[in-house]
DNA sequence: AAAAATTTCAAACATTTGTTTGAAAAACCG
DNA sequence: CGGTTTTTCAAACAAATGTTTGAAATTTTT
């Protein structure tokens, strides 16, 4: 078998039970739901996998793993030519994750939803190789944020990346939502649009 | 029986699943991890509330009521006193959801989580009665935000009302998860002041 | 082709889930 | 007190959960 493809199993449970943990959160998915969707046996998340949980660690991983790699070159990139602005600090964070959504194979809708819950969801615990890459990622970012803020204290820019976080997260999920709430005030369009929205709402609020 | 005070066990028994919701969330909590926590029997959830979403649905109900009352008071005498700002707006949304916070019998920590969930949690559903009651709020206060901005198109100004619950849900759920992750940068402080700071930031993100 | 390793699968495992039952206990009322 | 209603409780229910088993099928290696 060819290097890195896996499977077919493998591969297929990994895509279903990132469609369902989009669709349904963390807690509510359960295995053969999974094995279903994917067309296997009941037993086969437990032989790839060793476990549920390691099912849905194995799908964490293989966003965010990509999604952080790519934060941190883009903030070296930025520090590289000078000091960067809030504006660019939030792009750098937030962009990769929308590239990612953009290339993904899944449906758009149900990767998103994925993606918001990544940053949202409680009480589910990522791996501590998912944490410790996050630890990296916030050092790096909190920093240059404080040094992008000079009107600031640390504290004060640390609550409003939380803010902005939770922002992003909230919209993510809950973004299709929202047409159907408005009641016709709100038309559905693009995720970029969307997300300069955010991004807006999120600059202005570090203002001061 | 006085009226109003209900039965030991029924009373015992929203007090507990509102702690357990708050805790776990509206999806993980057991009827058996209430009942245990509330000392009452298995049963006595199907009798005093029909089934565990009834008990759930009344928990709710129970919190949402005078909260959403209160509001639709408070933007009674805003628009009774001229055009509210989008500052005197946002207070009059989140205040009565503080002060309920404050006046609870229960954990402080535990009753925001529960208030955040609210706000923010899916795929719960509320009931019919509680909807009503929120679209209800909810057209007073997005037509008031709208007159309150006359820069921005009513879809601009729906979208930054939906960022602004996405901070709210998300700083009352996750307030104390920040100190331990900021790694010594951020200390605990007064809800209050945490809710200046999400008023703070949220009123910046509606400016242009 | 034979042997060995890997992968699939139906069936069963022990727990946990929300709910129901029917009798005992408690509270209430005349 | 006696009779009625309300409330509690241990036990059992069916359904769903994650996981294990051991043999069959498949693929890979020799």
């Amino acid at each position: 078998m060819a290097a890195g493809t896996g499977s077919g199993t493998r591969e297929a449970l990994l895509e279903a039970a990132a469609s369902l943990l989009a669709e349904k959160g963390f807690e509510t998915v359960s295995v053969r739901e999974i094995t279903g969707l994917a067309q296997a046996n009941v037993a086969s998340v437990n032989y790839h996998f060793g476990s549920r949980d390691g099912l849905i660690d194995a799908v964490v991983e293989k966003m965010t793993d990509p999604v952080n790699r790519e934060r941190l070159e883009r903030i070296d990139g930025l520090e590289a030519a000078g000091e960067p602005t809030v504006r660019q600090l939030l792009e750098a964070f937030f962009d990769p994750l929308f590239a990612k959504i953009q290339g993904s194979p899944m449906t758009k809708n149900l990767f998103v939803k994925l993606m918001g819950r990544m940053v949202g969801d409680r009480p589910y615990q990522f791996s501590d190789d998912v944490m410790a890459q996050f630890r990296t990622v916030a050092r790096r970012f909190v920093q240059a944020f404080i040094n992008a803020c000079p009107g600031l204290t640390p504290e004060d820019v640390f609550w409003r990346i939380h803010f902005s976080f939770g922002v992003m997260s909230n919209t993510l999920i809950h973004r299709d939502l929202l047409t159907k709430v408005s009641e016709g005030m709100v038309n559905e369009e693009d995720l970029e649009v969307t997300m300069t929205r955010v991004l807006d709402f999120c600059e202005a609020g570090f203002k001061r």
